[in-house]
DNA sequence: GTTTAATTTGATCGATTGGTCAATAATTAA
DNA sequence: TTAATTATTGACCAATCGATCAAATTAAAC
């Protein structure tokens, strides 16, 4: 055998994707990366190959990242709706401070790049895609749960909550209107709700 | 006097305009907006200063054309609700094969930069605002002219439909998904309308 | 302790970036 | 026609881009 990597591949991804999330895709150097996360050129292209390879990577981290969010209010809530919106709250106003753009990484690299880096912008794609499918569940399963009203269709409604958390985060990068986007929260599932 | 010369201003910001809408700020060179207006970089700089100077006025080209659209709108339609339904579907469906992006440039890019190019985040921000102003005082006009609820809040109302808007645009890029897309516009006004 | 294979390092590559400038061409006022 | 002023041209600049690679270093296997 031989020599073993110094840095830990999990912990130099999360901070290549907080750069990337910050900066977008053309907006991160190399040199940028490569000091962030303390790599020599040399390490750097042997562990991840190219730019656009470890970009997909933090794709990948991000997507995790917020999955795991999505978890972590579903565990703390009493209901699946109430996990759902805690966690719409949380990923559009409860991290102001500590991440790095308002906007969703997935929605600034479809945003940002064209067909030139058509696998980056198929892998946003197809990661947006598997959260949408993903709550759309949870609503069935919240509706099975007698929480929402039987008429909805919940693959509409996660359309809809898709729709609106692009949206509001977006308008809060924008306006930076705290109050009105926590007003704008509120409503998402106001005709939806069962009524108790 | 002495030399005049030979390009149409306002034609050249609009195709710098396109440009930088498809391929965003870092994703234009210098040299590909030379090659698409047809000037060699000494005119290029000395009509428009730099980089930065032109995406900011094809920034407000932009805005400018999407007003336009809106006020297209309202002269086509009968009542003033109807006229910002139509530049809603106008926006976000109907131009499709000609604008060369899905998604809104001005959130595009306050997406894409950082303060680094504060100027143009904030001039975009600034279009954004001003566009949800106007289409407040047309929904105001609207409810003074009995189409919309009076106990609705129009200034809120107006937020929505930009989140709206924003969200519906970028939904549309990621899943290509033109019906759902159409039907979500539909829902836009739907609690609000006054009933007829 | 030696061998062996993998990692790390930093100089360096060619291409491209945004931008400059002196020379040339073109236009109009006198 | 000439003089004055402006526009156009294309070579060119320093800086940065993503990426490569040979040499030096490291640690596990024997």
């Amino acid at each position: 055998m031989a020599n073993t990597a110094k840095y830990d591949r999990a912990d130099v991804i999360n901070k290549a994707m907080l750069l990337f999330w910050e900066k977008g895709f053309h907006g991160t150097s190399t040199r940028d990366l490569q000091q962030a996360i303390n790599l020599r050129p040399g390490s750097f292209y042997a562990a991840f190959g190219s730019k656009e390879q470890l970009f997909k990577e933090a794709l990948k981290c991000y997507s995790q990242k917020s999955s795991d969010l999505l978890n972590l209010n579903l565990a703390a809530s009493a209901s699946v709706l109430e996990g759902i919106e805690g966690f719409i709250k949380a990923v559009v106003l409860g991290q102001r401070e500590q991440a790095p753009s308002d906007m969703c990484m997935l929605v600034k690299t479809i945003g940002e790049l064209t067909d030139e880096h058509a696998e980056l912008v198929d892998e946003s794609k197809a990661l947006l895609q598997r959260t949408e499918y993903h709550i759309r569940d949870l609503l069935l399963k919240a509706q099975q749960a007698g929480e929402i009203l039987p008429e909805i269709d919940c693959a509409a409604l996660a359309q809809k909550v898709i729709v609106q958390l692009m949206g509001l985060r977006t308008y809060l990068r924008s306006s930076n209107d705290h109050a009105s986007v926590e007003r704008l929260i509120a409503e998402v599932f106001i005709t939806s709700k069962m009524r108790t």
